[in-house]
RNA sequence: GCCCGGGUGGCGGAAUCGGUAUACGCGCUCGACUUAAGAUCGAGUUCCGUAAGGAAUGUGAGUUCGAGUCUCACCCCGGGCACCA
């Protein structure tokens, strides 16, 4: 036979996968699994060696499923919507819808490239109108069922570029990425999801998934709900009240002034009474013009004013104190107003400290008791806020919404849906939306909703497209539905979830919440999307830093497969280390693994390298091939890849079972390649043709095999090891201690000293502690 | 600053209901094959020591017959959050 030819192999199979259509799932399964990649985005840059982490790990588990009889859906789709086509655009004129297509051609191909078993008859792409249509659905079925709502909202405007930015498109000093322009705040009106009618949902039923615990914790803070109490403050010589959040009502009576954000409704009033008015009016101004950043900048050195003339009440201690303006109080958290505790609070004592106020050390009270005796109530607070989703963008689905004459907003009925992406649009910013340009647009709405009516021109964050995909997979060529409720019953929830951290909280958020929107309104029945959830780590470069374009350290992973094949590199990639660590690319160990097939390839051929046959059975050996079944399959079910690959090294290794005798050379070289199908898929289905094995059924184990007659245990003496003799693996106490007196060496060492005692733990040790002579 | 995760050979990493530390791979050394190189195959490879033996899992203590694993203190690296009252 001919020497391994990876090519060869590959394309073979990978032609006959797609051409039998083989990992098409039933539409009926008996037993289902879904499997789910977080779908990428497709960049221009192709496929990164950390997608093909994540993907080969799927692939694994699916394939070991399939084996095990599961209905494994396994799908993949693009997310597609997003600003680097976009900018692209902006900078080439070549049209997003141009760039995303070749991206994904670029990327499925790259993907089958690599022998993974997805559905492709469910493929999806979030640009396309046959998707969109139901994300506007989703988001006109949310308007329905009052989760959506506009508001004002301050927002991150670049003066040059004529635009709004996101948060992370500026910088640190407060200047636009791009541009260099000086960000300014600016209130626009603003689609939101009231994602926090939710947050308590949201926090507990992490309880009920098998996520990593540093994910749920993120997202607990991400939420940052705390329980407190709210208090309201009298204001001398009014019948005004301040209302604040604390956490900390048994410090009240340290509380020896108030500070109200400025964004805080009642400061207008109390300018006009107080003694300093312009000087209130000027810091609130100045305050408004600083973005979050730069407002966060003013932690070490906090500003603020006093509201002179007009005083309020500590309920407590009835002591009249001031009232102060200052920034480092949010106005979007609690009431938006605090009472300051600087004997307690380290920020409130640094104020205290610049501003000359009273530190006035407390005894403690009891929270609760404390609360009631002021006439607070105990409440619950969240950090997290709503959801915005309107975007000042192109390349995104456009929400569906109209205004009336009257500007009235109204969501677009059903049978208008999908609500199409204009193509009439120049990619240049212009200071507004850019389907603000679009002529079609504007006609269509004037010709379905009349005269005088305008189209709304923002798109919805790409993260709303992403919230809802793995529920179209269950029924992705639905045309009347975003997924039937049979179907979602059938699949769902997600069995396996696999990603990159850096979704740790927005994306897996959104989907949650989504989730738990669908169950109110009735359309489905469980509370969380993804039942298990697991991370593939960083892959660094080899000089051990971030993979990076502009330092030219990228791996391609095209290049890998061209020169190894795609088994190598789905084995390297799983062989690197543990699936969710960080870990660099060695060039130099994927050779390893291929010297590996390469010599499983030669032992197939030589039947007389591998196993031979032999009439005497050594026990231990079948032992050692139960144990390797059953160890296999636990590290596939825990996605422990790296010591998947150890054993299968280990089972045709001249020092493991290749020497073995076991009885059926045959049966044994069948177990091996149903072992490695689901990580090297090629290489074991070529082999299994060629000789004739049957690898489609996952092997089972024989418990009562697992342990061998005879079992090494090792003999310490005062804990230092002195020989390891061989015992029966039933053998008692006494024979065991017995044995292991009269090997010479630890007899040697047991002449130094008297035996004080001696421990035996089965299996395992012998340990001999002698008392110095 | 706070919250997580992690420090094991020359390198990537195994092993945590406390029980033979260094599996598997890379690299390296020696040998076989070869005119030679490469590939392949075989032997070896934590450190010190000719050996007997000793030491070692970031550092220092502790618990235990026995600690990479448990406890306490500290150092370093990585990630996340960061005025949330």
């Amino acid at each position: 036979m001919a020497a391994y030819d990876h090519k060869k192999v590959e394309q073979k199979w990978q032609k006959r996968w797609e051409d039998s259509q083989a990992f098409r799932v039933s539409d009926s399964p008996k037993k289902k699994l879904y499997v789910l990649d977080m779908f990428p985005y497709p960049s221009g840059s192709g496929l990164h060696v950390g997608h093909v982490e994540g993907y080969t790990a799927t692939d694994i588990y699916s394939r070991y499923k399939r084996m095990q009889g599961f209905d494994v859906l396994h799908p993949m789709g693009w997310d597609a919507f997003g600003l680097p086509a976009e900018n692209y655009a902006v900078k080439t004129g070549v049209p997003p819808a141009k760039t995303t297509n070749d991206a994904i051609n670029t990327f499925r191909a790259q993907i089958k490239r690599l022998g993974l078993s997805y559905d492709w008859s469910r493929e999806i792409g979030t640009h396309t109108p046959e998707y969109y249509k139901w994300t506007q659905w989703l988001f006109v079925k949310f308007f329905n069922e009052g989760l959506v709502y506009k508001k004002k909202a301050l927002v991150n405007w670049d003066p040059v570029d004529q635009t709004v930015l996101a948060n992370e498109q500026v910088l640190p000093d407060g200047t636009a990425e791009r541009s260099g322009a000086k960000v300014v705040q600016k209130e626009l009106e603003q689609w939101f999801f009231k994602i926090t009618d939710f947050a308590d949902a949201l926090v507990d039923d992490l309880d009920e998934v098998d996520w990593p615990e540093s994910t749920k914790i993120n997202q607990r803070n991400w939420i940052g709900r705390s329980e407190g109490a709210e208090i309201e403050f009298d204001i001398s010589n009014s019948k005004e009240k301040i209302k604040v959040f604390t956490t900390r009502p048994d410090t009240i009576f340290g509380a020896t002034y108030m500070v109200l954000a400025p964004e805080h409704a009642l400061v207008e009033g109390f300018a006009e009474r107080s003694e300093n008015k312009s000087e209130i009016l000027s810091y609130v101004e100045a305050a408004r013009n600083k973005t979050d950043l730069e407002r966060q900048e003013g932690q070490k050195d906090k500003t603020g004013v006093e509201i002179q003339g007009v005083k309020a009440i500590n309920p407590a201690s009835k002591e009249e104190i001031p009232i102060y303006i200052a920034d480092y109080v949010l106005g979007h958290y609690g009431t938006g107003a605090i009472m300051a505790v600087p004997a307690h609070d380290e920020r409130d004592h640094e104020f205290a400290e610049k501003f000359n106020i009273l530190i006035k050390e407390i005894e403690l009270k009891d929270p609760k008791e404390m609360t009631k005796k002021v006439g607070g109530t105990w409440v619950k607070n969240y950090r997290l806020r709503d959801w915005l989703i309107s975007r000042q963008r192109y390349w995104g689905a456009p929400i569906p919404i109209v205004y009336d004459r009257e500007g009235k907003a109204h969501a677009i009925p059903e049978e208008q849906l999908p609500w199409m992406l204009p193509t009439d649009v120049e990619f240049k910013p212009t200071g507004t939306s850019p389907l603000g340009q679009s002529k079609e647009l504007l006609e269509r709405t004037e010709k379905i909703f009349g005269k005088g009516w305008k189209p709304e021109i923002d798109t919805l964050d790409t993260f709303m497209c992403s919230s809802w995909y793995f529920f179209r997979f269950a029924d992705p060529h639905n045309e009347r539905e975003f997924a039937s409720k049979e179907a979602m019953q059938k699949w769902l929830p997600v069995d396996l979830y696999v990603g990159g951290a850096e979704h740790t909280v927005l994306h897996l958020m959104y989907a949650r919440f989504f989730t738990k929107a669908l169950k109110k309104f009735g359309i489905i029945t469980f509370n969380e999307p993804f039942l298990k959830l697991r991370h593939q780590g960083t892959i660094l470069a080899e000089d051990g830093t971030k993979m990076s374009k502009s330092k030219g350290n990228v791996i391609n992973p095209d290049e890998v497969v061209e020169r190894y094949g795609a088994d190598s590199l789905r084995l390297y990639e799983m062989f690197m280390g543990p699936f969710e660590a960080m870990k660099p690319w060695n060039t130099q160990n994927i050779l390893g693994v291929r010297r590996f097939l390469e010599r499983v390839w030669t032992i197939f051929e030589n039947e007389q390298g591998f196993m031979q046959d032999s009439p005497s059975v050594e026990k231990s050996q079948e032992t050692a091939l139960h144990q390797t079944i059953k160890k296999v399959g636990e590290d596939i079910e825990n996605l422990k890849l790296n010591t998947v690959v150890s054993e299968l090294m280990k089972f045709i290794s001249h020092n493991g079972l290749q020497r073995a005798n076991v009885e059926d050379t045959r049966r044994v070289r069948e177990i091996f390649l149903a072992l490695l199908f689901p990580l090297a898929p090629h290489i074991a289905s070529e082999l299994a043709e060629i000789y004739n094995y049957k690898i489609a059924h996952w092997p089972a184990y024989d418990n009562s095999r697992l342990t061998s007659a005879t079992v090494p245990v090792a003999v310490q003496v005062n804990g230092k090891l002195r020989a390891t003799i061989e015992l029966a693996a039933d053998v008692g106490e006494g024979e065991a201690l017995q044995a292991a007196r009269t090997d010479a060496n630890v007899a040697k060492w047991l002449a130094l000293g008297k035996e004080v005692r001696a421990v035996y733990v089965p299996g395992k040790v012998i340990n001999f502690v002698i008392g110095q002579s």
